[in-house]
Order: C-alpha cells, then structure tokens, then sequence
DNA sequence: ATTGAAAAGTTAGCGCCACTAACACTTTGT
DNA sequence: ACAAAGTGTTAGTGGCGCTAACTTTTCAAT
C-alpha cells in the first residue's frame, strides 16, 4: 500500500486532511513513518538479521542517503520499531485484561496466553525486542516503552494476589509468573528449530501452571 | 593464547605430538580452530551482531579468503560456536546433576541455576544460540546438538518425577520447569537494559518456585 | 627420492551496504 | 519577497562477505 505511491508532491494536501502531528511533511509526505511502515514489514519478512536499509528506501522509493534527515542510523529505525513493539504488547494485553475482568484467574491466564500469542504472531518483532543486540535495549527510548509495558504486567498480577489475598510477596509471584511465561514465549517461536515437545500445547502449558506458581513463598528471601 | 602463535610451519611436528585428528594441519597449524577461538572470543566481546569474519582473520593473522577453504560461509562458523554451546550448557548442567545426586529436588534446582548462570556468564553464547536468527538454528548440526541437550534436562526432570512419585504427566512437568528456568535466564541478561526487578535474586526465584512448578496437573489435555 | 594431486594459503576484485559531504529543491516564517 | 530551515539528490568512502584464479605446501604413490 504504502510502497505503490510514488513521490506525491503533496505535503499541503496532507495537512489539510488532518493527519499531520508531527511538524509537517514536505516532499515524501511522511518519509519517516513510510521506512518505519517498509522497515518493520521487512523485518517481518525477513527477520531483523537479514534487514537492509537500502531495502527499505527502495520501497519507500528514496535514495539511501534519504533515512538520514530523519535517523541517525540504521539502528534507530530498528529502535523506534522495538519500542513500539513493547507499546503493542502493552495495549494487548492490557485489552486481554479488561475483557476478562482485571483480578481474575481467568484474566491473568488470558494475559500469558496473549503474551505467547504475541510472540508467536509477530515472532520477528518479539525476537527484534528481545533479541542479541544489547544497545538496541540500552537506548533510552526502547527501555522507557519495555519498562512501562512490564510494569504494567506486573501491576496487573500484583493486584490478583491483593484482591484474591494470595500469601506472600506478591511482586516475587508476579515475577514468577511473568517469568513462566516469557519463557513460554520463548521456547514457543523456537520448538519448531529444536524439536521441543511439538506435542504440547502452550496454552494448556500456561493454564495448568499458572495455579502452582500462585503458591505462597517459602524461603522469600530477598538477594 | 593461539592468537600470539605466528605461523607455524610445524604440521608433522604437531601431528607426531599425537594431538592431531581431523585429517592434519597444512600451513597454519589448524586454521578451523584458531577461527573458531578468534570468532568465539570477538562474539563474547562485542556480540554476535557486531562480529566481522574479517576480524577473526585479522586474529588469527590470516587473510579474508582463508575462511573459506574450512568454512562455507561466515554463518557456518556461528553455527558451530552455536553448537558447541549446546554442548557445553548440557555438560554443565550434567555435572550439576552428578554432583547433587541425580533425581533429587536439590539437583533439579541446582540444574536451573547451573543453566542461568550460563546464560549469565555467557550471554553472548547464549543469545547466539536462542538469539534473533532462525537460519542458524534451522542448521541440522546446530539442531541436533541444541535437541541433545534439552533431551538431557528433560529426562532429568521425568527422572525426579519418576523417584518422587510426582503425580501427573511428567513430560508437561519437565516443560514446565524449563519453560521457568529458561525464561528466568531470558530476562536475567535482559533485566540490566530493562531494569526487571533488580533487587530480586534469581537462585531464590528458582528455588522458590520450583515446589509450585512440580504440581500434578489438573486438567492436562494436550492439544 | 620424485612427482602429481590435493590441501590451504595468497592476491585481486565484485557487489552491496552504512554512512557522509556537498549540493539542489521545497516549504515556511517574517 | 526572501532568508532560513527542512528534505531530498548525487557522488564518494571504506568495510564487508564472498569468489576466482594463482601459488605454495603437504601427502601419498610409485
């Protein structure tokens, strides 16, 4: 969609349509949100390895030299795109959690199951967030976005173990749990490469979990 | 250590040291190996997205094209590191398991702890070998030493199913606990960038909720 | 020992990529 | 209307992965 218009000369057109926000666009129309759109598409496709920039201006129909006026490098692109994969994963599971019903069971397992769904989905993506590359996570704007997303997982099992008086630290539970299932998610969008019980359904895993890693601490001695 | 050594025009004098298997050294010694160290150590320095080939050449003091009369491609050599790796996360963890007595909650435990500390120690092994690229894992040699390995947790867990009369099935328990103790390590070499809880300990993590994990199942449907 | 084949290095070069500098066109604010 | 700022282009640099062709070293058979 975005890749078929060539060069509009519009920018005043768009303007007028009300979706401009950020300053205004001048040549491209919005060059930077097109190589965000052609970069996280080829990510998709392609996986974050085997991305190229050049790659993504030939979709976005610019030269390569383009990008620059509006990153600084080829790893702020894969920045921006990172951190609004956490801001995604928040919203979703955030969504789960005011469908079922936010201190429930049922909720709580719904927003694991969304988590390894997420992961499973839009596998690239998930890899890209929490992949090798340490600096992409050191940039201040993509740690910002995972800290708030997972903060808000946690708030929302720490308020299960408050409205259902669950003993025990209730942030060490959460962390359990949240613990579980990234794991989950992890192992999931790898089974098929290593051969992990390809038997096992992952949501069965999580439903049937979850109720043990609820368990009161024992020892809950703190570092 | 190896990287100090100038070529060497040794081969039969390191052949007649008994030392020698595949085939024999021509002109360098063994360039495969020296490869292999130079790239391992550069991946733990810098990470695996930021290794160059050309700089393991440089390491091993040969010119760009050497590579190529061992290795394929530059993937090639990453996938052995992978695999090795694999390798190395089941001896350690075996000799946990050795140490604290097969089939006990002891060794369990200490197995998962074995198995974040080298996530720990080693994260740039361990991102390499669960990291973003899939191509590296889909390599048959890379697959099945990662396969191998896991089978060896597994059957460790099924074992202390087995002994302790743990009621339920025991393949879905073992998953369980490696699901945990997997995504314990995922997010331990993450929790620096994504400030996770820092003042929690991962060891009493683990420890903590390893009881709750070995719950019999209730519902167990698979698939 | 000689010699031919195979192994394992070299040089030179291709195409691609990330990124930069200098320049040109467009839009905006005054 | 005009200067300034924004946003694109062309041209070029250096590095990388990889290949082809050549040279040197080693091995193995006579």
């Amino acid at each position: 969609m975005l890749t078929t218009m060539k060069k509009r000369k519009v920018g005043t057109a768009a303007r007028k349509a009300g979706k401009v926000e950020r300053k205004a666009p001048y040549h491209h129309g919005d060059l930077r949100e097109a190589l965000i759109a052609a970069t996280r598409r080829l990510v998709m496709e392609r996986g974050g390895e085997n991305f190229t920039l050049a790659d993504a201006c030939r979709a976005a129909g610019v030269t390569t030299a383009a990008p620059y006026r509006h990153f600084r490098s080829k790893q702020e692109i894969l920045e921006e795109i990172a951190s609004r994969g956490f801001a995604a994963l928040k919203e979703r599971a955030m969504a789960v959690i005011a469908e079922k019903g936010p201190g429930t069971l049922e909720a709580i397992i719904a927003m694991g199951q969304a988590y390894v769904a997420f992961a499973v989905n839009e596998t690239a993506l998930f890899r890209l967030m929490f992949g090798q590359d340490p600096s992409l996570k050191k940039a201040a704007h993509v740690a910002g976005t995972g800290q708030d997303c997972f903060s808000h997982l946690i708030e929302q099992i720490t308020l299960y173990c408050q409205k259902n008086r669950v003993r025990g630290d209730t942030l060490e539970i959460a962390l359990r749990l949240w613990t579980f299932v990234h794991g989950a998610a992890s192992l999931q969008i790898d089974k098929d490469y290593l051969a992990i019980a390809p038997q096992l359904d992952v949501n069965c895993l999580i439903a049937n979990a979850t109720p043990g890693l609820l368990a009161p601490v024992q020892g809950s001695r703190k570092r």
